[in-house]
RNA sequence: GGCCCUGUCGUCUAGCCUGGUCUAGGACAUCGCCCUUUCAAGGCGGUAACACGGGUUCAAAUCCCGUCAGGGUCACCA
């Protein structure tokens, strides 16, 4: 069973800088779950504590991509709730009184020291191959000559004073026991000049406020846990239970960045991954259902998840694997279902598809498209007039010389003319006794006659594609191909 | 570099806690064959892994130690 107060109440608390991460539906996907699965709650909050990179264009982004995506939340900025505000920067008021607590008993200080000081600091410990960090000028300052300078309007920050002997220890969920020496710990700042507070501060207060009873965040934050183990400590409060997902990788193992993967979700959503499908495969980063079945809903999830059970190494991001995982979603949808979700896929793009024309081509399509966004270029033959043929892709009719490829066309626009009504059914005999007359081999035939009615090798079946052309379509693309031909 | 995390097929993983049923299972990818008018989809089959070295034990992928490797982190970013 796992360890902390029930029901859960947790959370993922995204910075709104830049596009809506992958890693962020990651994280909100197994928070989430664990919550819905204990009646718990999930609660989405914005840290827009960094003023210059915090965009509310980036914030609506995250809102809409994980909406998309049916990772929706029981507690936010949007939608309110009873530790409202959710938004960080709406809670300035109340870091700087917590600040001042910790100032108040000694557990934090102010430190005056310039960015050129520390930068020089730093310059010097990388000179002499020292590990960073702050060295604790300000830590001996009186506290009235602190408040003095604090009163003439001397810039600081303030600092959380780290014990300088001992270490902290915390029982991960995932990895047991990990202890850090306190001596390894930076004087971490926790309000910065400009009065806003640092994550660390922030996330330990608003986990506190908001009843937060199971943190789980991503890997990269197990270094600085000590920071927040020791604020909670200096609140004098019961930390949450820790949790530290693996971490999603580049293929060369390097945490994914959007240099060598796409980690946008918005790219997600253009290129027509279903939400489902990606869903799926982010639970596959780490998690398996208890008879290791690939394919499963997050309801599946929602019955066999204990945050326990999620893997320890950080899986590489296997675009190859999504695609056929997306397929698999596409091919289990009825034609109706998809052609729906095709319909709405174009109309967000400007693009508005016939829904009685598209019941009749997403059958031919459907065990094909890995993600919707290749619709379009599957199946351009069927919305415009003006193919374009290049005359060597004939040469895939490879036992077939120019004069005979004329000969296959002749007798396939023969057919297509005197067939009525004109459907794949009723062309299928005449045009295997033409092909058979000519003597030759089927392939070649086809080939050609797929290539003047679309203009590729690759395409949908042939004869079923031609019934929904109709005859006058194919009859004009025959011709037009033959006059290419010579 | 310090500290921390991790280490089963190319990739995602099952197995590891509770050693023997593992000549290590599944999936993606890849290769071959079948089906087939193209491409897919589908079917069948193949290649492919316990990082390394010591221990413990009758027996280790499974327990212990060490090494190595990869990653993360060391900001008034989160």
């Amino acid at each position: 069973m796992t360890p902390g107060r029930f029901p859960p109440r947790v959370r993922i608390a995204p910075s709104p800088t830049g596009a809506p991460h992958v890693g962020t539906a990651y994280v909100a996907l197994f928070n989430r779950t664990f919550a819905k699965k204990h009646g718990g709650q999930f609660i989405l909050r914005i840290e827009d504590t960094d003023r210059t990179r915090s965009t509310r264009e980036s914030e609506d982004a995250i809102y809409r991509a994980l909406r998309w995506l049916g990772l929706d939340w029981d507690e936010g900025p949007d939608v309110g709730g009873p530790c409202a505000p959710y938004r960080q920067s709406e809670r300035s008021a109340i870091y700087a009184d917590h600040a001042r607590m910790l100032l108040d008993n000694g557990t934090a200080y102010r430190c005056f020291c310039t960015a050129e000081r520390l930068e020089e600091l730093r310059a010097f410990q990388r000179a002499a191959k020292r590990p960073p960090g702050y060295d604790g000028l300000c830590r001996k300052i009186p506290k009235d000559e602190s408040d003095r300078r604090a009163t003439a309007a001397e810039p600081f920050v303030i600092r959380l004073r780290i014990p300088d002997d001992g270490a902290t220890a915390f029982d991960d969920l995932l990895r047991g026991r990990i202890e850090i020496a306190n001596k390894d710990v930076d004087d971490q700042v926790l309000m910065k000049s400009d009065g806003f507070p640092t994550y660390h501060l922030a996330n330990v207060v608003d986990d506190k406020l908001m009843g937060i009873t199971h943190v789980m965040r991503a890997e990269e934050w197990i270094p600085s846990t000590p920071k927040h183990l020791l604020l909670y400590r200096a609140f004098g409060w019961e930390p949450p239970v820790f949790c530290h997902l693996p971490l999603l990788r580049n293929q060369d193992k390097s945490k994914i960045s959007k240099r060598k993967n796409p980690t946008s979700l918005e790219w997600y959503q253009e290129q027509g991954y279903l939400p489902a499908a990606l869903l799926n495969f982010l639970a596959l980063m780490g998690w398996t259902t208890n008879d290791n079945t690939e394919i499963f809903s997050v309801d599946r999830m929602l019955e066999e998840f204990a945050p326990e059970t999620i893997t320890t190494s950080s899986p590489v991001f296997d675009l190859t694997k999504l695609d056929w995982l997306n397929g698999e979603y596409i091919r289990a949808l009825a034609t109706d279902a998809l052609t729906d979700k095709l319909i709405a896929f174009y109309a967000e793009r400007g693009r508005t598809l016939d829904r009685a024309l598209m019941l009749r081509i997403v059958p031919l399509v459907r065990e094909r498209l890995k993600k919707l966004v290749e619709f379009d270029e599957m199946t351009q033959f069927f919305f415009t007039d003006a193919i374009t043929i290049d005359l060597a892709e004939f040469d895939a009719a490879k036992k077939l010389t120019p004069d005979q490829r004329k000969q296959a066309l002749t007798a396939a626009l023969a057919v297509v003319r005197g067939t009525t009504p004109f459907t794949k059914d009723a062309m299928e005999a005449p045009m295997k006794a033409a092909l058979e007359s000519l003597g030759f081999k089927m392939g070649d035939f086809f080939m050609c006659l797929r290539i003047a009615i679309t203009g590729k090798r690759a395409t949908p079946p042939l004869l079923e594609s031609m019934e929904v052309l109709g005859q006058d379509v194919c009859v004009r693309r025959i011709e037009a191909a033959l006059r290419l031909l010579g």
